[in-house]
Order: structure tokens, then sequence, then C-alpha cells
DNA sequence: TCGATTCGATACGTCCGTGTATCGAGTCGA
DNA sequence: TCGACTCGATACACGGACGTATCGAATCGA
């Protein structure tokens, strides 16, 4: 039989300490954060962290790269299962509860968008899962749009652009204001747009 | 005659080093930036801020609260003088340069908000700002709508909920991704929006 | 003109965070 | 079972940021 394991993996360490970090990163935004305060969250030393990363921007660099691929692969699968615009919206309402932390957590997307705005070789990286997002929204709007057979005279990028800015924004604004600013609120707006591309 | 002021008057003194500190927060955020930073860019020594401030975060509320009290006096007189929905926005697009030096920083204005986000008896100064410009906002769609005849069946609360997240999504990723989310891009969907309410 | 006061500069002690070097226990292969 | 290796813990030296106490020049009142 095999021995039971007393340390842990050098891999689970790393994610423990990844996922022990995007709390303390959100409570406290990146510069606030030291590193000793995300080792102790992770259940380990600094030692453990050094051992691991090599300056506290790597960690967040490998976050955010982490999360950039969960959501691409996660959006593809979900834009492949439901090809069709009203039900890819209704899809999107079970999708709150998802392992990725980052997903979970809308104060440290803010942060890291941030973090990123202010790191000029990470742009570039968030910049073009923007632009991919932007287009695959602005599709799906396209769609639902010649479906109805309404031209709004609007490039479908810039559809995307809008929505997927509207969406970030809310997110924004439940963080000051949750009570005013409905979790859903994003998804409702989707669907009365919707509503109206069907029934003009 | 009266003889020529070799030192700053205090307020002087203290309005240097909320302007001095808007870059530096912009350019490090909050939490990244230290009170001989602030002190060292408004051309003083620590002890200026100590003799005005005793912690940073008074500052951060200072620079909070007179962008906030410029805001809204600016939207009030802005409001009285074009009444009218598409006079309005034109108004907007001159209103870039101002000497409110949060409404030149796109990024000093998202960092802001992550600070008030992050604490808890501030939420409700930026909150009740927010509720007061979506109200505005809310109110001039309304208007338009009903002058055109429309009923889209939404509060008008909600119409302003959308546009103002959108400004500041599109806010957002401006800081992300400036070349794919040209600076008017808000005006010209407000315009867009317009156009498609009036004719139908 | 002269004293009192204001307010920014300087100097100090202290604490916190960092990064590295070293140690020691756990793990794996032979 | 033993030895090499891995990796997290511990210890240390250093720098930086903080807040306070003190100083001195500029200002204002009489």
């Amino acid at each position: 039989m095999s021995t039971p394991r007393v340390r842990p993996t050098r891999e689970e360490t790393r994610d423990r300490i990844i996922t022990a970090a995007a709390d303390v990163f959100a409570q406290h935004g990146v510069a606030g954060t030291s590193v000793e305060q995300i080792a102790v969250a992770a259940g380990f030393t600094r030692g453990a962290f050094y051992s691991n990363f090599s300056t506290k921007e790597e960690l967040a660099v490998a976050m955010l790269e982490d999360h950039l691929a969960a959501s691409r692969s996660h959006n593809d699968a979900l834009l492949h299962r439901h090809a069709d615009p009203a039900a890819f919206v209704d899809a999107l309402r079970d999708d709150v509860g998802r392992d990725d932390p980052l997903h979970r957590n809308p104060l440290l997307q803010i942060e890291l968008m941030l973090y990123v705005a202010r790191t000029p070789e990470l742009r570039p990286v968030l910049g073009q899962h923007l632009e991919a997002k932007r287009g695959l929204v602005g599709e799906l709007a396209a769609t639902t749009l010649r479906a109805n057979g309404v031209d709004l005279g609007v490039e479908s990028d810039q559809v995307g652009m809008v929505l997927v800015a509207l969406e970030d924004g809310l997110r924004l604004h439940r963080l000051i204001d949750p009570d005013s600013t409905p979790a859903d609120a994003f998804l409702d707006t989707l669907e009365l747009l919707q509503r109206l591309m069907t029934q003009p």
C-alpha cells in the first residue's frame, strides 16, 4: 500500500498559495499584500512561497494566466454546448458556482484588471482576452439580430465591446452599492435587449 | 505694499499635496504609495504632509470628497444649462478638459472606486453619488423616450444604472486596451441609442 | 520692531517587509 | 535500508516606511 503523504506535492503547494493569495489580494490589493500574508493564508511560511515563486508579481501573473486559461476554455465549452443565444444566456445564469476562484470574486477581478493596467507588459495578454470575449458576445448578438431581421447599422464588435463593458461596469458598481445593483443586473439587461429585438 | 509671499498658504500646501497625490495614487495605487512619495511629488517633505493630514487614508478621503463635490456641482450646472437630452450629450463632448484632476485621470477614478469598495464606511458616500448620477441619466433617457412615444417597460432608474455602468466599464477596459476602446465610445453609444429610439 | 505663533524641515527610534543562506525533515530510487 | 535529493522552515541582514519630537524660519499682531 502507498505510504500516506505527509508533505504536499509541489504543485499542491503552488495551487494552495495561488488560491490563498486570491483572497488576500481581493481584501488588500496586490500592492497592499505582503508575501508573508500570502504564505500564512496558505498555511505555509515565506520559505514555501520563495521556493515556488520569485516575487509577488510572478504569482500575480500566474494567477491571471490560470484564470484566463480557465475562462477561455469554459466560455468555449459553453458556447459549443449552447449555440442558441437565448439558451446561452440561460446557461450563464447557472454559471455562478464554478471552481475558478477569480470567477467567484468580483473584487479580485477588478483588482487584477487594475494591476494589469499598471503593468504594460501584461496589457496585451488581457487585451487579447478582452477582444476575444467581445468577438464572441458580439457574434452572439449579431446572430440574434439577424434571426429577427433587425439591422442596427453597427459592427458586431462594437456591440460586443458595449456588452462586455456593461458587465464589468455593473460588477464594479456592485462592489460599491450592492443593494442598488443586483447580481443578475447584467443578465437581466441581456434578456431585456433580446426581448426588445424580438418585438419592436 | 504687501510683502511677497515666501511660504505658501496652508490651503495652498494642502491642495498641492492632494493634486500631487492624485498622480502618485494613479501610478502606484493608494496602498502602493508611501507618504514620502506623495510629499516629494508635491515638492515638500513628510513634515508638510503630517502637518496637513494625519494618515494617507485621510488624504484619500479628502481627495474623494473634493472630487464628488466638484462632480456634483458640475453635473448640476450642465444639466441646468442643457435640459434637452441631445444637447446634453453634445455638451459632454466638450467636457473633456476640466480642472478637476480626477476627471482627467480614469486610472485614478477606478483606483478610488476600488479603494472605496474596500473601505466600508466610504461606500455609502460613493453609493449615494452613484445613485444620484443614475437618477439623472435615467431621467434624461426617459425624457427622450417619452418624447418619441416609446415605452420600453423599464424603470428609468434601471436605464440609468445600465448607462452609468457602461461608462465606467468602458473606462476600465480602455485602461487595458486603449486601441480597441475609443475614448468617445460611451458618447458614441449614447448617440446611437438616441438614434435608435428616434427611428425604430 | 519685537515677541508669539504657525508650519514645514530635520532627526530619530521603531517596526515591518524583503530576499537569501542555511537547516532539517520528508521523499524517492536503488 | 540507505543515501541523495527535494522543499519548506528558520535565521539573519538589510532597507524602507512610519510617526513623533524637535528645530528654525516665515508670518502676523501689537
